[in-house]
DNA sequence: ATGCTTCTCCCCATAAATGGGGAGGGTAAA
DNA sequence: TTTACCCTCCCCATTTATGGGGAGAAGCAT
């Protein structure tokens, strides 16, 4: 028998820790220790030098402490601890925060239940794991240029928009029309036009509808 | 022996469900018989009369129907359906809605471990059951004597809203345009246009910006 | 002065969206 | 059975939107 890979588990509900303690069980090398049900129990558990986990599944909504708070704490306190992340976001900064953080896995909840072992195997083992979605994600955010460290990407994006472009987004979360955008501003129907050709391209969506849930998720409207 | 009950469970997460099993598996009177990862997998399971449950767990965010929706259904279909709303949100507005709908139980997912067995056994049994926190927020509803009205203004406007045309508004805040609509759902591009015509009227927009944002403000996506 | 960006406007073309009408098949309720 | 709604598909037509190119005027900075 191979040696026993113990696991902490983090989480606010209890029903999920119950249900992931449920699915690692049928596994004979791998043993829940311990779970916390807010991130400053986590901390504790782990500020006690008697306590050994050699992987901590981490969820990020918690009280108290929320998951980046814990790794914080982890590495200011250099303490060097194998993390999965286990949440429902799948945001790209979400993720990409996580990592910088030091965290080794990340798992979305919609991928636990048939992932969370092989997860658990291979970070104890020293390797990263990541869902299916996250990989995803993840690869999409590598083809599309990286952003310098600790700046939000639709923050620089939003940087490049000139005021023009911004009025004129404006105006098309508004559900004005080419020709009535052009008759706000008192331009030609071409300029919006050229106007429009230019927010497509930054913004990288395909159509109005993309731009619009571009405002939305940046708060311009 | 006493009878068993019956139990179907409905969740996004599946490692959810599966700690619910776990949960539960520890009473041989009670059997999950069933479960879904999103609204319409419940809508389609009741709407076959084969199928019965004596308690049905629901979440509230779910994919392609939520928890509302999924009541909602039930009740225009006169599906008698004893439900148990297990859901993180404890906003009195929510409890109310979904008790309007004729949910018989709430609780909470951070309470779902310790009483969910005890809130199954009381539905099936006809009773009522809600968790602490809901008991206490519904309590002081009621000494605050406010009334449910113009809560939830949009969510009205919501269930003018058929199923397929919900489908299509989805994948318009996803940027297809309609010949890809058209593809992924397997029709012809004529319907798809006839269901943005219907969704302009209803909502009363001008285009299909206009559609996104109704989307966002009600929290379709 | 020479680039650089922004804002403006135009050409070309095709694809998509809007707006009106109708129509058949299905299901379900009254 | 009749009524009503939903989903499907088509006709007509016009307006908008997308995608490529270029180009001049103004401002600004090195």
């Amino acid at each position: 028998m191979k040696q026993k890979i113990y696991v902490h588990v983090a989480d606010d509900h209890k029903i999920l820790i119950e249900g992931i303690i449920a699915v690692i069980n049928t596994d004979e090398d791998i043993e829940i220790n311990g779970y916390s049900l807010t991130g400053k129990e986590v901390t504790n558990w782990f500020d006690d030098k008697n306590n050994k986990a050699d992987v901590l599944i981490l969820d990020i909504t918690m009280p108290i402490l929320d998951g980046f708070e814990v790794l914080k704490h982890f590495n200011s306190n250099k303490i060097d601890q194998k993390v999965i992340i286990l949440s429902s976001y799948d945001d790209i900064k979400i993720v990409q925060e996580m990592l910088s953080l030091g965290c080794k896995g990340y798992i979305t909840k919609n991928y636990a239940g048939e992932h969370i072992v092989k997860a658990i195997r291979a970070v104890a083992n020293g390797e990263q794991y990541f869902s299916d979605d996250i990989q995803k994600i993840l690869l999409q955010s590598l083809s599309k240029e990286q952003m310098p460290e600790g700046d939000l990407p639709n923050k620089f994006l939003l940087e490049t928009l000139t005021e023009r472009e911004l009025d004129v987004l404006r105006l098309i979360t508004k559900q004005l029309s080419t020709p009535e955008i052009a008759d706000k501003l008192n331009v030609s129907a071409s300029t919006i036009d050229s106007h429009r050709k230019k927010l497509l391209k930054k913004l990288k969506v395909k159509n109005a509808v993309g731009l619009a849930m571009y405002a939305v998720k940046n708060k311009i409207v």
